[in-house]
DNA sequence: ACCTGAACACCGTTCAAGT
DNA sequence: ACCTGAACACCGTTCAAGT
């Protein structure tokens, strides 16, 4: 597991999807980005859709480290809050596809410890709300489901704006707007 | 446009999507589906991304008319919202391929008919939000926005169930609770 | 006008064979 | 152990030809 090649496809992988999307990512491509025959990848993934996974876990853990930075760098909650919300959305901003890979796509393999990498962001993001409720900056209820709620509207919010869906007559236009009337309107 | 075949080939591919997901709509499991040979539905769509549009054009539709049962059926704001929030998960879980179609997927075509179809949902949801502000049962802010915030937490609640993301772990285990709490919380 | 079969350039994946 | 070329069963799409 993870050797120097497999790690080498998995960054060519993750380039071919900042670069084209779900469909640029073909075996074939893949192999000629690295520089080795069409079917030599099936060395080191099983399939391509464990190839994907490999990528996607990577950017979980990517993700747990700036929720565990924002949780670390500020002083207050409320800030560590709204630094965990912006590095998700930068993140979905300047990889659409990946992150499509990590919270949308319904084919990504549910093993456990992909399963176990994908929780652990949120994970983090639970403790910063628990955080906020303490400041009272958060109204006080089930912080894991106030969390998930937040969890929810940003990732919808992602999710509209990077599939072409928000519009400005959707009043979607900017995702920080979306998610900052939602921490505005829940301060209690 | 909108011939007897044309109807029956996107009815045929809404029946593919729901049965096997994108993957599953190929050009030519269509034709098999319908009967006819490979190529035949090239007469009826320029090809399988307009075709999917074709799919995508008759849900709109049918999502803009559940919208306005729901507001035309309660008496209250309140209870309008909650049927149409209702009507919106309720058609995620059944159709998820066709949900994601609609509501994720970055190759939707962005032909202006289709844009017209995409917004018309979301404008009756904007009239639903201003009767629950009238009414004081949402807070009084601009309305667009605040129906874009509302529309991203539950479409971003959906998305994350159908996509296999919301396990018990992530307090999301029901897409009605998230947006429950929500709405709770935005109670003035 | 509408449909057909053949064809092209792609895919993912497998397999026998090489070093 | 790792890689290769050939092969198979699929794709979307095009085209010349039929009625």
């Amino acid at each position: 597991m993870s050797g120097l090649t497999q790690r080498k496809l998995a960054a060519a992988a993750a380039r071919l999807l900042d670069q084209g999307g779900q469909e640029a990512v073909t075996m074939r491509a893949l192999a000629e980005a690295v520089g080795v025959s069409h079917n030599a990848p099936y060395r080191h993934f099983r399939d391509r859709s464990s190839l994907l996974a490999g990528v996607a876990f990577h950017d979980f853990e990517l993700l747990s480290k700036a929720f565990r930075s924002a949780a670390a760098d500020a002083t207050e909650g409320a800030a560590a809050l709204r630094r965990a919300i912006g590095a998700f959305i930068a993140y979905g901003r300047k990889h659409p596809a990946r992150y499509r890979l990590l919270f949308s796509d319904p084919s990504l393999p549910a093993e456990d410890e992909l399963k176990a990498a994908a929780i652990a962001p949120f994970e983090i993001f639970v403790r910063i709300v628990v955080r906020c409720q303490q400041e009272g900056t958060l109204p006080p209820c089930d912080p894991v489901r106030l969390a998930g709620m937040i969890f929810a509207t940003a990732h919808g919010a992602i999710d509209l704006e990077i599939g072409g869906r928000a519009s400005g007559a959707k009043g979607l236009s900017s995702v920080t707007d979306t998610t900052e009337l939602l921490l505005r309107l829940l301060k209690p």
